[in-house]
Parts: C-alpha cells; structure tokens; sequence
DNA sequence: CGGTATCCCAGGCGATACTG
DNA sequence: CAGTATCGCCTGGGATACCG
C-alpha cells in the first residue's frame, strides 16, 4: 500500500496527502519551483521565461507556493522596488522530485504523442 | 539546466514537457494513477476510493488518462458490464515519480501547515 | 519594477436524469 | 454497472487600468 493510498482511505477533510496535492497539482506551480532552481530570481525574469503564463495567475501562484512555505519573497528598497523568489529549504526537498517529473515527461512524449493520436483515430467523434 | 528549463526557453507551443504537464499535473489524474498501482481497479471501485470526486470528472479524467497511453480500459461483457482499468507499462514507468510526490506530501505536511499558519498570521487581511 | 483592483466571460464542475 | 446528456452556477483566468 503506497502512502497516498493510505491518505485516500481516510475521512476526505482529514487526507493530509490530499491536501497538499491541492496546493501543488498545478502545471505553473511546478514550473515555477523547477524554474527557481540555481540562483534566486526576479518576477518580470520568471514571467519572460515561462511564457503564456499572465501577471495574475504568476502573482497568484507565487503567493501560494509561498504560503506554503516552499518559496523565499525578498525585497530590496532599490527604486524601483526588486523582489527577489527562491527556493526555501522546503522547496528545494521537492525539486528531486519535480525534476523527476519533468525528466519523464521529456523521456516519454513522443509515446504519449503517439498513444493520444491512436486514440484519436480509433474513437471517432 | 533541468529537463524542464530547456523546454520552457523554446517557443510556447513547441515545448513539448509543457504539453505533457498540461496533461498530467492534475490532481485527480495523480490521484487516480496511484489508485492503479496493483491489481486492475473497476469504475465505482475507484470511485469509492478516491472519495469526493464526482462521476462525471472521474470519467473525463479516466478517458484522458486513456487517451495519453497511461491507463488501459478492459470492457468484460458480463450483465450488467463490467469496466476494468488497469496501468499500461508506460503508466507504470510514471508510478515511481508519482509515488515519490505522495511520499514526499505525506512527510512535509506537517512542515507545510505550519508555513501556512506563519504565513496567514503575517500576513492579515 | 512588481504588483493590485476591477471587470468580464468561457468553461469546468456538481446535480440530476437517463441508458445500453 | 458504467457511463452519457443536459442544465445552471460559479469561479478561474484574461484584459485592462492603476499604484507604491
């Protein structure tokens, strides 16, 4: 029995697992952490380097990945102001794991391309 | 530089561990993957598990995992049918990541709800 | 520069009903 | 049992404007 497997069988509200993979199953959320590996970053430096993503939704989710205590906000008084995004301790325990993520999808898209175009051809709209 | 960071430097649209993110970075998806690791698994049964998703996302969620080449749907025609889903192999080569993610929630929500709570103290409304 | 505030709309989702 | 169909809400996100 795998650990989200314990958490699922629990009481819904009370699934920790569940919770968290709220908080974090979301495409800009791990882009963003995977982006802030290395040196600390600038938002206007995120938001040119992950493209398609809007000043909304980038604010948004920086905000939660920092309420969850997986990303650093620094601010320096310069004029105009700089704001500097960073994995915290946290955030960087998740990075192995996100990398991961991301090194499979690199790996395995083209069967995944290549299973969604079999699918495509063999259920007719 | 990660998998990921290669990827997002390319044209939008091009960068193929986005498309595949588009795809998977979802909870139920996580969730449901995860349920089929073991022995085939039938519509309610999952259902049952996965508790508070509703008939109709379980079902999108289930067609799209299908249609990525991530999970097999066996139809047995009994009366009233029977529907088992079951991990394909490239489904199981995604299972190690995706249960280190659980491992990894289980182990830091505590962490998590605390930076939480620091954070919403800091931070009034 | 690094955001908020406001408006607005498409579509995602739950609820319900129906079916092979 | 394992879905699809339809409806109606409601919120997530784009666009735009403004601010410290």
């Amino acid at each position: 029995m795998t650990a989200m497997q314990q958490a699922y069988n629990v009481y819904e509200d009370r699934c920790p697992t569940r919770l968290v993979l709220d908080r974090l199953a979301d495409k800009w959320a791990l882009l963003i952490l995977d982006r802030l590996e290395g040196e600390p970053v600038r938002f206007n430096h995120i938001r040119r380097d992950i493209k398609g993503i809007s000043q909304k939704v980038l604010a948004q989710t920086l905000r939660k990945l920092e309420r969850n205590g997986l990303i650093s906000r620094t601010i320096f008084p310069t004029v105009p102001v700089t704001v500097e995004y960073a994995l915290t301790p946290l955030g960087r325990t998740l990075t192995d794991t996100v990398s991961a993520l991301a090194h499979w999808a690199e790996k395995n898209m083209d069967a995944i391309f290549a299973a969604q175009r079999a699918y495509d051809e063999t259920h007719p709209v």
